[in-house]
DNA sequence: CGGTAAATTGACTGCTCTCAATTTACGTGG
DNA sequence: CCACGTAAATTGAGAGCAGTCAATTTACCG
């Protein structure tokens, strides 16, 4: 672990050298997709790529920062904390998203708590070097645009399937998520925890765990490793639509 | 009521001719907040003035359109309509506020359908019209992110207040978001109608009925006027925080 | 003043929360 | 590899909150 500590608030973060965006192969769906090879010649401050073990925090909501993340695999979770130190997910955010864009706005803190869900591989993008960027090639407007809206709809969409109907539908459609943009070829999930999925679906722990071993025991939740789960996505969309049809 | 067939799906509208963006006195809170008055010298299709009555709609969900609107007056819900016809308010727009800002992501359909709440006033303008201002004005991709990011952050206060707790609480979190944007300058509420007030807490119609009535006995909401309730904000505030303290 | 739609209220059912007990999973150290 | 301790997940019981259905009152438009 070598230079972790760059960042004091970032525990259990391994910086793994600096970002070759050039040579990047999957940059076609990150931030700087669009942008040519060239561009990186010149950047005024590095890239980092960072790895980031389950659990740990890439920034907190209130702090001030100066880099946007661009997510190369696993997961985030942005959240708030309420005055209880309760937690409530707002976003779930995989490979290709972009987090911390609100720094783009203008103001110097994060709006959310940022969390890795799972292992997670980053870059690390300073803000003054996508404003240099941004100057030089307009397409970088229309990523970052795009990835704004991503976030709306995103948010849109939770509003409508984890923020609404009985707590059966709301784990309903929170199966559904995961699998969608699980990594798996299968669409296999592997199921958060307890507290996580109370804080998507806004229940208790208790409820969640009911309505999760209940479809464990109905087969709709097949194991078929551990901690990964095949789930029967025609009966969970049944659910669903339950009461809205 | 001169051209309101110009758009065939929007009934109860009216067309109040040309906008004269240039003198226009409140540019400085719109998306074209930040252009110089010569911008508007060459656009190449109209920008028109619209008045939208109560229950107005805009446009509709999954509908192609080339149109954003800029809010001058009135309040504007975005929402989504289900399989049984139940709607689900997504967010709450006023003055200053840009709708349909999707459309400039590519896509060439709306993703939500836009009611007016109150009686509207509003500019129609062409997307071609932002594409070419965009070229010249760099300034005006900064205000686009901008609304984007404002849209995002309501949607995200959306999910922390009105989709989280019990019902109260809920209520409670409408009626001040409803006071703080409120046109009038004692922060009074025009309180909106039950189904609406549901679609956005995302309970009964008859439980915010109940609430709201226990509300007005309780001197937490205090009529003014016909339709026009003072609330007691500070007890609006104890009510949200009841459980999260 | 009448008619229709919306709001209010009541009664009852069912879902979800809370609190508590128990079981299971997992990391640690022997 | 197994035993242990801690944390998480599961399950149960009871109370309270919110949903549904239905009746009544109120508001509003012509």
């Amino acid at each position: 672990m070598s230079r972790e500590t760059q960042h004091s608030y970032c525990t259990d973060a391994e910086w793994l050298g600096r970002a070759d965006c050039r040579h990047c192969n999957i940059r076609n769906m990150m931030l700087f997709s669009g942008l040519p090879d060239t561009a990186f010649d010149r950047t005024l401050r590095p890239i980092d790529n960072f790895v980031y073990a389950p659990g740990a925090c890439l920034y907190d909501e209130g702090q001030a920062g100066e880099a946007v993340f661009s997510i190369r695999r696993g997961l985030v979770k942005l959240l708030h904390l309420g005055a209880d130190g309760s937690q409530r997910i707002l976003r779930l955010l995989g490979s290709g998203s972009a987090v911390g864009l609100e720094l783009l706005d203008g103001g110097s803190n994060y709006r959310h708590s940022a969390v890795a869900v799972s292992r997670l591989d980053v870059c690390r993008i300073p803000v003054s070097t996508i404003a240099s960027l941004e100057k030089e090639f307009p397409e970088l407007s229309r990523q970052e645009r795009h990835r704004l809206q991503e976030h709306l709809d995103r948010a849109d969409e939770w509003i409508l399937t984890m923020g609404t109907g009985p707590a059966r539908q709301r784990v309903a459609h929170l199966l559904l998520f995961l699998s969608r943009y699980s990594a798996d070829p299968n669409g296999d999930v592997e199921l958060l925890a307890g507290e996580d999925m109370a804080a998507i679906v806004g229940t208790s722990v208790e409820t969640v765990s009911r309505i999760i071993a209940d479809l464990k025991r109905r087969r709709l939740l097949n194991r078929v490793a551990a901690h990964l789960y095949r789930c029967d996505t025609a009966a969970l969309e049944a659910i669903t639509r339950d009461a809205a049809e």
